[in-house]
DNA sequence: AAATATCTTGCAAAAAAATGCAAAAAAAAG
DNA sequence: CTTTTTTTTGCATTTTTTTGCAAGATATTT
């Protein structure tokens, strides 16, 4: 059996029962366990799934069950995005950038949900597809082959031209003194962009996010007006964000 | 039993498995195990599958994420977009629109060929993903659903920044009299300001097309500068074409 | 904290690929 | 019809890729 048809094979069973145990794999397929774990790191390379301790599971855009029953972190990104479709009401205007946080809350969005969404990220735009009600308009530009969103002047311009109601904004740390941080540069002006074409801008972190630093700084906390959280509201790690005028969700 | 037979029932084999092995080929075909490798390298290179260790894979093996509902299956549209690579050369900016013969061709491109694609199809920007030496840019605007492109005047706005050296142009009907027409009229609006932008315009039609009538007019022949089909240039039917200094491809 | 399961790393054997070469077959030329 | 040229084929050798194993490291569970 050729690695190709093996992999396709992983893949396969992946999608039917969502997740895959490597022990098990090698058994089925009759080689090494090895061989099924080079197979599933080259499979994780080409971004088709993502291994974890044990097995592996779906990729996170193509499925957001698929990532439940392995114990990471996933019930705290399910919790969350939960708690994030209280920002919604039918007919406002969203930005949305890219990020897997943002595509999972627009995946859980209710499906007669009312909304024109605005966004830079591709496979956003796919999974909106599912939702009839959901109108979505692609912001142009530089497609960046990784992270599947479109960046540069092009998107800028664009921006230009729009006024939404709220900005969902991706980041990668947040920390009451710096403010909200990235890891690529590119991204962080288009987001500045952003959050200045937006009448409110809400994040959605997870604890692990809150007190982290990257590289690139955003904005100032004072730009944003909503963190969603899984934490409780009045949990006292909190305090800087609320004394700053944001509102705890 | 001559090259050309023993390389057709390769790519039925394949067609039929989705997957080869060569050993297991050499066998069935009685013939030594180099004659089928280097069978596979012919096949290759004229871009009919791909070589893996061990074997050889349908073109859309692994990537079917990208690919669903784009497989071709017509012997014609592999033709004509194995013809229409013709019209790329390295560094050059080429426009691309919706449709699955843009999709094929995009997909065919050899690997090490540098050009920069604009596109408003998200299924062609994904699919350029695994051309390494591609640059995509996306035009933004309303993201049409069903087609899965964009449209409309941010889409339109964004092009008059443009100027490429080639359209490839999707459409429904090719009529000598009437000209190139579509089914849609947002994209056929969008398609006349894309001829615009471009120092040639090509399109690429299945013989199906040809001497086809639909709803909206795009534009006329004499806006065309090439014409891919599977036909010998040569063949009379083509002759209104060619009498209004269209290139036969 | 111990026990169990899983992961990583380096290595050697096996499988397959690439390369060069010469014989055979086919095509072209005389 | 024969000779020359070209193409195709199979084989032997070298190189690369893949595979499975074992030992030590790391993570997870009890």
């Amino acid at each position: 059996m050729i690695k190709e048809e093996r992999q396709r094979l992983i893949i396969e069973k992946l999608n039917r029962d969502q997740k895959i145990n490597l022990v098990e794999l090698s058994q089925l397929l009759h080689v090494s366990y090895d061989s099924i774990r080079r197979d599933v790191i080259e499979l994780e390379d080409k971004g088709l799934l993502k291994k974890v301790h044990g097995g592996a599971v779906a990729n996170s855009y193509l499925s957001f069950k698929t990532t439940q029953g392995f114990g990471i972190d996933n019930q705290e990104v399910l919790h969350l995005t939960r708690k994030a479709q209280k920002l919604f009401e039918n007919h406002q205007t969203i930005l949305m950038d890219g990020g897997t946080t943002n595509f999972h809350i627009a995946e859980q969005f209710p499906k007669n949900l009312e909304l024109t969404v605005i966004t830079n990220s591709l496979p956003l735009a796919i999974v909106l597809n599912e939702h009839p009600k959901i109108e979505t308009i692609l912001l142009g530009g530089t497609y960046h082959k990784r992270y599947q969103i479109t960046l540069g002047n092009q998107a800028m311009r664009q921006l230009e031209h729009l006024r939404v109601d709220l900005y969902l904004m991706g980041f990668n740390g947040l920390d009451p003194n710096v403010g909200v941080t990235l890891r690529n540069y590119e991204e962080s002006v288009l987001k500045q962009k952003m959050a200045k074409s937006a009448k409110k801008v809400a994040i959605c972190a997870i604890t692990e996010k809150i007190h982290t630093i990257e590289t690139y700084k955003v904005c100032d906390l004072h730009e944003i007006d909503f963190l969603v959280t899984s934490l409780k509201p009045s949990d006292p790690s909190l305090n800087d964000f609320r004394n700053k005028g944001i509102e705890i969700i």
